[in-house]
DNA sequence: GCATGTAACTTATACGTATAAATTGGCCGT
DNA sequence: ACGGCCAATTTATACGTATAAGTTACATGC
């Protein structure tokens, strides 16, 4: 009758013990360590006690003695928002190909909740961090840097940097908004709208707006720009004071695909057609874009290529592959087209 | 002026010596210790040099200690499917209110990926596991298991549980199916077709879907259950088959929305109005439902408070509130109607 | 006045690992 | 035959923490 011991997890020592080797054996053959030869017999007999015991090394006890965690932070504002998902997938697959693991936050872009993920990754947890945030400067920041955990920064236009290993990747909002208006502008629409959100990345896409507005020698109408929620409600509002004008916009460049898809909406409430009446364009290239109808022209940031690249970022700077200065890394954007514009 | 050292981080033997006592000292006051009392005025001059120190505790060293990692594991197929998020966002509200950190694993419902993010687990990282496992059974999770980390697991069904520390929750999909699709038929549709997927959670909705015809002394016509991939192209794919039958369907339940909203889009293409000619339901109730038109009558798993209260028996668990034995939680869903049926 | 209890500490230890440093034989060249 | 070298291995230590166990000093009771 086999004791029913309340088993516990066996650790170098116990593969040790049933190899009739020593712990610091066990451990130079696991690490295959190039320092020390270990000659076949020997690493095949400490192997078959590790397969019996079914040990698995403690992260704790590793990451203790290394200081490394094997572990990447992600902060984001949510999850359940779709520009996410892709970008989250892009960071987890790099991660994941790198043997690491990762930990995630959702700040819902507060003030509050951006710091307390910061603590957070500061205890030690993470050997660098992605993140998008909307409150937290490099000053807050500092004290991840300081301890020389990387960063890379989803932004949404250049931003300076310094010598603390803090990279910012961003697709060219302002290039973006402008590519998208001017595109609007030379399918022949003569009344081109915004909608926008106040502080956060709208701010570049409005700055791109009034510049391809600006090239035609036009300047965007009074009431033209709207502001709301980055949602489908906030579009939906938007749309509804847009519609009130007059005269009424022939066109919309929304500064972002879930406003895009609510002014649709708010359009077909109001019996108007897109695009014959009104046409209307996103920004960001979420997967619903594909689904509504019309289908929604937008310009896509290649979220998921975002995501990966960011990562990839991240463990170039871990891996020592890195200038000791920031970065900053201009990412693609396009135009899509499709059928609402 | 003053040296640049590389700064370390400050451990508890820096602030004690800061404060002028000893390393144990620190510690209690950091755990409150109720063991050993500490005068307000030490307390104070420890709280102080943390303070003045930037003293962050190492979760590595701590976790080594107590055996305890204050993080839970997340393993989903897949981010970017719109079912998870919000469930995912669910599980984060309710770990972050515990003070703890989740880290996630996306396996694509592939099992080779499953059993590395069960390895990756398996290395102490983790207190806890929440997880939609299509190919591992309480027998690849026993690993997990046996080391006490206990596991929740996100079903379609009831399963059967053993003195493990193995929790599923499920909505009933068996009834769930069979209320959407008793709405149907109470809608007067005649012919009701029906698009799955081959293993996983398309199985029970079947299920469902035959019993409600049965109860209606009717049975599923050759040919009306058509199999494809859990996707808006398998949708559009299985509607194509479905509309060369003769009877053509007049109403489709489909095991999942993407495969719904595929389905309503190869309907449009082929001229077919919905629910005029041809009604659609769909499974899960994704945010996208609510933007398509005809939006999406569906029947809803309430993803998020799904993920909340997946982690909720967790934590039931991690903190000794739970039986010894593995429990079966049924959870509640609800027939959404909108337009399309 | 002396044992005694207790508040306020400190000392010591273990968690599991990685790795530097020390130890043991055995074999080689001379 | 002997010093010396190298392969093969062990011993020792540190990482930062939590906590049990030990040590003071001092007030209290009698």
């Amino acid at each position: 009758m086999d004791e029913e011991v309340p088993r516990r997890r066996a650790t170098q020592a116990d593969v040790a013990r049933a190899a009739g080797v020593s712990q610091a054996m066990v451990s130079y053959v696991l690490n295959q360590s190039t320092q020390v030869t270990v000659p076949d017999e020997t690493r095949q007999r400490v192997l078959d006690a590790m397969q019996k015991l079914g040990y698995v090394p403690n992260r704790a006890a590793r990451s203790l003695r290394t200081s490394k965690t094997f572990t990447i932070g992600c902060v984001i504002p949510d999850i359940a928002n779709p520009f996410y998902p892709a970008f989250v997938r892009g960071v987890q697959d790099v991660v994941d190909r790198n043997g690491y693991d990762l930990v995630m936050y959702n700040t819902d872009g507060l003030a509050e909740r951006e710091k307390k993920a910061v603590r957070a990754l500061l205890q030690g947890r993470v050997d660098g961090v992605i993140g998008v945030f909307f409150h937290s400067s490099a000053r807050e920041l500092a004290l991840l840097l300081e301890q020389q955990i990387p960063v890379v920064r989803l932004e949404a236009t250049a931003k300076p940097t310094g010598d603390l290993p803090l990279d910012n990747i961003y697709v060219d909002n302002i290039a973006a908004a402008r590519h998208a208006v001017r595109y609007l502008i030379r399918c022949g629409y003569q009344r081109i709208a915004m909608l926008t959100n106040q502080p956060g990345p709208g701010q570049p896409r409005v700055v791109g707006y009034r510049a391809a507005l600006a090239e035609h020698g036009r300047t965007a109408t009074e009431g033209y720009v709207q502001i709301g929620a980055f949602t489908v409600e906030g579009g939906m509002a938007g749309m509804q004071q847009l519609l009130q004008l007059t005269p009424r916009p022939d066109a919309l460049f929304a500064a972002n695909d879930l406003m895009a898809i609510g002014a649709m909406l708010a359009c077909k409430a109001n019996g108007l057609r897109v695009p014959t009446d009104l046409a209307v364009m996103g920004f960001d290239d979420i997967p619903t874009d594909q689904i509504v109808s019309p289908a929604l022209t937008t310009v896509s940031q290649f979220q998921n290529k975002l995501g990966g690249r960011s990562a990839e970022l991240l463990f170039d700077r871990i891996e020592g592959n890195a200038p000791a200065w920031g970065r900053n890394v201009e990412m693609p954007f396009a135009i899509v087209v499709r059928e609402s514009a």
